[in-house]
RNA sequence: GUGGAUGUAGUUCAGUUGGUUAGAACGCUGGUUUGUGGUACCAGAGGUCGCCGGUUCGACCCCGGUCUUCCACCCCA
């Protein structure tokens, strides 16, 4: 009995009309990494698990795609874990490979294990697909391609700048409307300093990131729930209620956290990344968020997100600075900052409002009718010399019915047919279709190798 | 992972208070036109009504489970 096919929930395949427009996407992307002097490199799909866990918080680790181990895997397992059947205590008995969550911590990995053939500072791009275990949804995929930009072994503020740069080039070219929402873990940190409450700094991050999605009533009661006392959450109000231009957020939260190390650091990072962007011409708006936190454990400084305006999805790209990404490899004390561009929404982005520019998807530029075995001998030079000059074309690869093979091309949106009988070989002029206007010319080669070039 | 919806021809969807041959449009195939597509006309193929089980004389319809897709939460690209 066949089975019905499918694949697993969450993938997709991508037909021809898909992947033109995804091709799109990644070549104006990687184009623009390449201005800016990133090198490419690739990473395997799987890694060790050991590499993987812990580095993306309690969720990732959960999101993490885990692959059985090969042979009797069983058997090595500890038989008093699997008699317990703890699904998490035997995991890391029967499974020490997953597939990669995303691109950077395998890039740290990379970095750490090549550090000896790599130039620092290292400037490199990768544009891979990545997995995770969730549950999908619109613009949530349990594959999808990821499009990073990182640069390591520097920590001058100016490798941020530079990826703004990037952020605005790219979608200038893509044609989407954004905003780039920025914020820096050290204030953060200094917040939760400041309001005596250091330790509380994930649950404090996680609860004002919601701030525009649920309100700050809401916020608030999630804050004494998490069990920060009523005075520190009073404390919070004023950095909540912050408003106004960049530079005077910067100047009122520079006063709440006068007394926080950290916090003065972070807000004077900021006010040199606005400060070293003003002259540049960024078309892009930036907007410091506050309320943005980002889940991802090992951001140190600046953290990005943009979101696109004329849609709702979640950000298309994010990413951030991270000071010690290697120092768990064994490699301390390496800065890196990067963002990844996330083509699949961008990709959503662009197929709902129809940004793709109006480029033929068509493969091939000229078609010829399959009249006979004669024909055909006669035509497949003529095809040689076509494709030599640089022109995609293709024959019918039998003699089927006329209006078959023009509903082929039609259906194909192959621009010109050539229509090659009896006539055309003794005279040796090609008549050639406009599918378009219906229009028919009788031209040599070479006239036809002019026309199309 | 939690909660809610969904699933009928290739596609978008009708439909049946449970009754024998399940419909439309578009698409597809063939013909009108064996050297001319996108228009028109004619004909035709195509569905075990997501899957498994239960209730029933009888289930596409009711019930349970399962999977898919979608929505909210969570998290994120």
């Amino acid at each position: 009995m066949a089975q019905k096919p499918s694949i697993p929930k969450g993938t997709r395949d991508f037909g021809p009309a898909e992947m033109v427009k995804r091709n799109y996407i990644f070549d104006t992307i990687k184009n623009v990494f390449k201005t800016f002097g990133y090198q490419p490199i690739e990473t395997p799909a799987m890694e060790n698990l050991s590499t993987l866990m812990g580095k993306y918080g309690e969720e990732g680790d959960k999101l993490l795609f885990k692959m059985l181990n090969s042979g009797d895997f069983l058997a090595k397992a500890d038989a008093n874990l699997l008699a317990e059947r703890n699904s998490s205590k035997i995991t890391n008995q029967i499974s020490e490979k997953g597939l990669r969550y995303d691109l950077t911590v395998p890039f740290a990995r990379f970095v750490v294990q090549h550090r000896n053939d790599i130039q620092f500072p290292f400037k490199r791009y990768q544009i891979q697909n990545v997995w995770r275990a969730d549950k999908p949804q619109k613009g949530r995929y349990r594959e999808f391609h990821q499009c990073d930009v990182d640069v390591i072994g520097s920590n001058s503020l100016l490798n941020e700048v530079e990826l703004i740069q990037i952020i605005d080039k790219v979608f200038e070219k893509l044609n989407i409307n954004v905003v780039v929402k920025m914020n820096n873990r050290k204030i953060l940190a200094g917040i939760a300093e400041t309001i005596g409450q250091p330790d509380k700094i994930i649950d404090i991050t996680v609860a004002i990131d919601k701030l525009d999605k649920i309100g700050l009533d809401k916020v608030n009661d999630e804050l004494l729930a998490k069990g920060l006392p009523q005075e520190a959450v009073d404390q919070l109000q004023p950095i909540l209620n912050l408003s106004g231009t960049n530079t005077k957020k910067l100047e009122q939260i520079k006063e709440v956290l006068k007394d926080s190390e950290v916090g003065v650091k972070g807000v004077e990072e900021m006010e040199t990344v606005f400060d070293w962007l003003t002259p540049l011409n960024v078309k892009t708006e930036i907007e410091l968020d506050l309320t943005l936190a980002r889940g991802l454990n090992y951001y140190t400084g600046a953290i990005f997100e943009v979101k696109a305006l004329d849609m709702q999805i979640g950000s298309i790209t994010g990413g951030g600075r991270y000071d010690d990404l290697t120092g768990v490899f064994g490699m301390p004390d390496v800065s890196g900052v990067g963002i990844s561009f996330g083509a699949d929404r961008i990709y959503d982005v662009m197929e709902q409002l129809d940004l793709y520019p109006k480029e033929s998807s068509a493969t091939t530029q000229l078609l010829f009718v399959n009249f006979g075995k004669m024909e055909q001998a006669w035509c497949l030079p003529v095809l040689s010399q076509l494709r030599d000059a640089g022109i995609s074309c293709e024959i019918y690869p039998q003699a089927a019915k006329m209006k078959k093979q023009m509903t082929y091309a039609n259906a194909r949106k192959i621009p010109f047919v050539a229509l090659v009988g009896e006539n055309e070989m003794a005279s040796g002029q090609i008549t050639l279709k406009d599918m378009e206007k219906g229009e028919q010319a009788n031209l040599t080669v070479g006239e036809l190798i002019n026309k199309l070039k």
